[in-house]
DNA sequence: TCTGCACCTTCCCATCATGGTAAGGTCAAG
DNA sequence: CTTGACCTTACCATGATGGGAAGGTGCAGA
């Protein structure tokens, strides 16, 4: 099949298969006469296989490495295990870092009244007034 | 001042201070003879407002509005604050894409034995294979 | 005065995953 | 033979940031 029916069966466009070929995640695709990338079952697979995971947020070097624990019949289960876990270790920091920016501007957003004044602890903060008392 | 000095004061780099400035997020620097930028306590000031809005994950098209809104006297609180709910909403989907990336990844992490075994439900999962009974 | 060092300047390239566009080749149906 | 859908390569863009090269500036110490 074409590049553009590989792309429909798996979710993944033509653009990212050409360039997953190009940064050698995926081998040389066949080429017909007319200089077609010619794909099968086969790819498709992979193509799957690189497109779920992707989805789970795994980088391309991470890929790399699952899609030759895949076809090492010799894999450990704990390898394939490590990698999952430092992805996962990953996420969590990124969604502590997410979470902290969004409690922070939820309590700003809370204090702000949203009228027509100007006065906005939101802008106040960020500018790096500091709340104070007048004692 | 220096940009080194500006940039060790605002915890922005001396290489992010010329590029805010090539994309006109902050007006160009008054140059010296020596054609080196200088710095005073505004441009600090400015600097410190865009390094704590970039902190908070603001883009750089909403910190340019904010930055417009913090010199704008007329504003109403209510565009800071709808431009904030707005930011809040957008970490609030990435923290959701990734919390779903986590748990998907735990469940697969918790079923993998992780020993020296090649079996593994995270590959069979990549790999598209679809979980079934023996009926 | 010369030298070294720390600082500055501009310019180009890299990241990561993806999309866009342009200019052109291939192929089948009408 | 034309039209349209598909393919090819090549280049540029994103956002925020860093790295490095090649060269200018300025000050302190020998």
């Amino acid at each position: 099949m074409q590049i553009g029916e590989a792309a429909r069966l798996t979710g993944v466009s033509a653009k990212m298969i050409r360039h997953y070929e190009s940064i050698g995640l995926i081998p040389s695709a066949d080429r017909r006469d007319s200089n077609y990338r010619d794909y099968g079952h086969h790819d498709v697979h992979r193509l799957g296989f690189i497109r779920r995971a992707r989805d789970l947020g795994f980088s391309i070097d991470e890929i790399r490495d699952l899609l030759r624990l895949w076809g090492d019949q010799q894999r450990s289960s704990a390898d394939v295990k490590t990698l999952t876990l430092g992805h996962i270790s990953e996420l969590d920091r990124k969604i502590a870092l997410l979470s902290e920016m969004r409690d922070t501007l939820t309590h700003l957003a809370e204090a702000c009244d949203g009228d027509h004044r100007p006065d906005c602890p939101i802008i106040a903060s960020l500018a790096g007034d500091e709340p104070h008392d007048h004692h």
